[in-house]
DNA sequence: CGAGAATAGTTGACAACTGAACCATTCAGC
DNA sequence: GCTGAATGGTTCAGTTGTCAACTATTCTCG
């Protein structure tokens, strides 16, 4: 389908690479190669972090992210809210809730003028646990980052700022056909 | 446990932000908030991606991963290969595998010197299909990416690279408690 | 008020992936 | 050449998340 260059997307590999940057061309294809690698390093990382979250305290990532945002908002969050900040459907926070309440981490209140809606808060048992997974966590954020200088942190976060601007704004955008 | 200042390590959100930024603070934490916006940034654009390839194409992210591994090396590639390459496990790459030949677009091979080994090809239909769909899909990297300008995404590119060395070197690092 | 639309949360079927156990085959070294 | 360890792949149970249908409640407005 369509007549094309038979190397204008060419995937290549370099051997040394790993992972998704595979899909990395060596041509002048700099936004792609620039989203492999930023790709496989995101994931790279996640991975890592799961897998420490687990090891350490037995605990999943998505479980972690949702007592962070408790912590944020010590009034609680509702359970809407909740879905929207950490990027999941209503269906997972329900049962993420379900976890964390039966492990007495955080506890459901009624909300006081809508009685459809709940309020969820980190109980003190949670909020000590929070506390000293997020300080670890930190630590280790700290370390993986260690290659890169502070001015190189702060031109990083700088410039994914701007990205994040552009994503806001395609998110928005009406969709055209393809 | 462990006593702490109690912001040392706040999860601040910003109103105004979204989703894993959420975790960001407002102190001199700036590895963790470049991570946090990092990993906002790519989980955003990879949902994108994702439902993209399935709207348009029918395809999950992990199948085009794997054909384009598979366009790369012509040749093919053994099973375990495409473990590592796609970073997911043995098990995970026998189901796609199983899938995409079910549908025609790959094909085992049996190794000729390891009875144990397949190796793996796109087909005719599976080198056709994928090359129409990479070509739409770095349009759609191009488009999301369009708010960088050319300077930008080589200075990322390059400092992701130095994060990139630092990960492998972590990954490589013995363990020790914690 | 009262009917229909919208919203909050729950449920259950399903899809994607992991990890560990398991065959078959190959390799290493005596 | 044999035996035990290592490797390539498969299978299966369990985890995590999605999506769509559903209940209960609240909002809108004629």
């Amino acid at each position: 389908m369509m007549k094309r260059d038979d190397a204008s997307h060419a995937l290549l590999r370099d051997a040394r690479e790993l992972g998704h940057e595979a899909r990395a061309g060596s041509g002048d294809h700099a936004a792609l190669k620039l989203w492999l690698r930023m790709l496989a390093s995101t994931t790279q990382i996640e991975a890592e972090i799961r897998r420490r979250l687990r090891e350490q305290f037995g605990i999943s990532l998505a479980r972690f992210d949702y007592m962070a945002q408790l912590y944020r908002y010590k009034r609680g969050l509702q359970m809407g809210a909740l879905s929207r900040y950490l990027m999941v459907t209503g269906g997972n926070v329900t049962g993420l809730t379900d976890e964390l309440e039966r492990d007495g981490l955080v506890a459901r209140e009624a909300h006081p003028d809508d009685r459809r809606a709940w309020i969820v808060c980190l109980t003190t048992k949670g909020h000590r646990a929070f506390e000293a997974m997020a300080q670890q966590h930190e630590q280790w954020i700290l370390e993986l980052f260690a290659g890169l200088d502070a001015k190189t942190v702060q031109q990083l976060y700088t410039q994914l700022g701007a990205l994040r601007v552009q994503l806001v704004r395609t998110e928005r955008l009406p969709e055209e056909k393809a």
